[in-house]
DNA sequence: GTCTATAGCTTGATAGAC
DNA sequence: GTCTATCAAGCTATAGAC
């Protein structure tokens, strides 16, 4: 056995309840909320004991961080992996969009603990900052429409309202894809909004408010 | 001193205690969750102790519900008292949108606890039907989109989809209202983008693509 | 109606054996 | 690394005097 199988199965099986850890604890996090998911349910859980946990992460802020500190950093590769294709300003608003959307959908519980932080009381829990990734988000979508309005894809106008009529249906489909009720919005419904909007882009103003 | 003096007399000092709580209540649940907002900080703020908390209200969940009860008619009142004025259906979708930032923005304090268990975890807080409002503002949009698509006003056009372009840009706003964060979507940005939706909605289909 | 005092439970966290 | 056993602090709620 060389010295990198000695450290790989150590690793493995250090990892083996660290990573049942970090699983259980996003679920319950989740679902409960930071202060409401207790540090014994998540053991219980588990299948270990809380000194485990501590031994692991420190405290229940430790995990959480942890949770937090993974999980964004995914965020960041979706936002900055995007916009290599030249196509058409509409095109990259919707792939923008139907990326993020499929990640949200993919990484769900994630998202359900962050807007749960951000949108409601902290509950004790350590700070983590989410608006940036709003901002992210918000000033990629206004890039794209621009640059759509500069190549004359779009129509004249602000683009910063613009920016926010997209935002909102982003907002409304993806809170929908948090919560476990009927969803009226799933992936397609939201493209096809989207094709809504920024045909609506396109079309010419009308001349006749127009003094030429 | 009449019997209805008298009776006026131990209501109002019954109700100061009363209304205190209720005022206290809502401002830590909203602030904290209704988990970590606990009774001895509530009755703390209040001045009182905590007996008197559980003789005017049970427990925690009865101050709770009465809180919910009240307010969540209020809803139903801004949502019931509108439409008397027979303008065009765009004036009428900004002005129920408008009663309704107003109301938000009024009773700020309680959208935000409202959202924060609506979308996040329940934190034991007993089940409240906040759903059907969402609901009934989705059909009350819905119906002046439809009515507006048959008097010619907007373009022909899925009102589903038109509706969720609206619902969308207003919980943007409401939600930004909600939190302490700088907006850049008050209550005129709001009516302007609607102004740009509307507007949208209303230009004549391109010809181009239609077969005749 | 409002208080003091306290019961009874759950929580996050740890000491110390193995 | 993982356990058993346990602690101190916090919580909701109540008994009983006034």
């Amino acid at each position: 056995m060389t010295m990198e199988q000695v450290m790989a199965k150590k690793r493995s099986l250090e990892s083996d309840s660290r990573r049942q850890i970090l699983d259980v604890a996003l679920k319950l996090f989740a679902r409960k909320g930071y202060a409401a998911a207790t540090v014994r349910e998540i053991v219980d859980a588990s299948g270990i004991t809380a000194p485990s946990l501590y031994y692991y992460f420190g405290n229940k802020e430790g995990l959480y961080m942890e949770l937090m500190q993974t999980h964004c950093a995914r965020i960041d590769q979706v936002l900055e992996s995007h916009m290599h294709t030249s196509s058409s300003a509409k095109e990259k608003v919707k792939d923008l969009v139907d990326k993020i959307f499929l990640h949200v959908a993919n990484d769900r519980d994630f998202f359900r603990l962050m807007f749960t932080i951000y949108y409601g009381p902290s509950q004790g829990a350590p700070y983590c900052d989410f608006i940036s990734y709003h901002a992210k988000f918000h000033a990629a979508i206004k890039k794209i429409i621009e640059e759509g309005i500069s190549s004359g894809e779009f129509q004249t106008g602000n683009p910063g309202h613009m920016t926010l009529v997209i935002r909102g249906v982003v907002q409304l489909a993806m809170e929908e894809q948090i919560k476990e009720d009927r969803k009226i919005m799933d992936r397609q419904v939201l493209q096809r909004v989207l094709d809504l909007i920024l045909e609506l882009f396109k079309q010419p103003p009308d001349d006749s408010k127009e003094g030429r």
